[in-house]
DNA sequence: TATTGTTATACTCTATAACTATA
DNA sequence: TATAGTTATAGAGTATAACAATA
């Protein structure tokens, strides 16, 4: 509790949808921010079931279905049958996956950029530290 | 610049896009994230413009029409003419809406709750240092 | 019978384009 | 003519339900 006695749920709820709106505004030309994060995903694992991914995009099994087919349409990643499981598939990178994943991570976020650079050096770091403390909020 | 050379920038477009999913999956029964939001933001003005709201919002004027729609169906909010200029609408809370706002912020937001419960204080307290900056940067 | 994944369908949110009314 | 807002239409993203194949 801090502002006002609003819970810091409620803030980090609120915050969070309009950053959303303001990167879809400003998106990445090409990919959705769906799709970009389930190749960062799929990168760090370098290779999982649909289920998986699902859980740690915090998806239904149908929709990681459509998902991972746009990108494989798109030749970024691809599928393996499970050799352990006959019913499971096994998602990963393709190369061309793996170089526009690394080709976003910096030409990216053109929007937000700009705001960032408003920020104090104190400010940054700051952001920087919670970075990894979100990051682990977001997890399945 | 931090982890493996990732932008900052490119890591909160990517975590605000899983936190916004998690959300999403806990929804808080009723009323979504935008309209949450829109709630708030009607709040903070006490009243404004129909094209002040989407620009705060981050949102276009159709979408920001049928977002108003949906609350005032609902009672949340209200329409005024703006007697100052005949085009303009004005909107504003509702004592109903007021009430809901209030109770969502203390209610709300389920799924995340138990995972701020696990940050230690430290963490916690970075987090709410960077919730103003979060905040900041998610303005118009 | 339980599990993995897909297909079919529907709903929500948001955008672009065309329109109406007022300035 | 320019501006504020709405209506009409389209597209992306995701959910639930029903299904197929394998364990």
């Amino acid at each position: 509790m801090t502002k006002r006695g609003v819970s810091t749920a409620a803030r980090l709820q609120l915050v969070t949808g309009r950053l959303m709106r303001m990167f879809r505004r400003h998106g990445a030309a090409g990919l959705s921010a769906s799709q970009i994060s389930a190749l960062a995903t799929i990168e760090e694992w370098g290779s999982l079931r649909m289920s998986s991914l699902a859980t740690h995009e915090s998806l239904v099994a149908p929709a990681a279905t459509r998902l991972v087919g746009a990108l494989e349409e798109r030749g970024l990643i691809q599928r393996c049958a499970d050799p352990a499981d006959g019913r499971a598939a096994l998602v990963s990178l393709t190369p061309e996956g793996s170089a526009t994943l690394e080709a976003l991570r910096h030409a990216r976020v053109v929007g937000i950029e700009t705001r960032l650079a408003t920020l104090s050096a104190a400010e940054r770091q700051v952001l920087e530290r919670a970075l990894p403390i979100l990051e682990r909020l977001a997890q399945p």
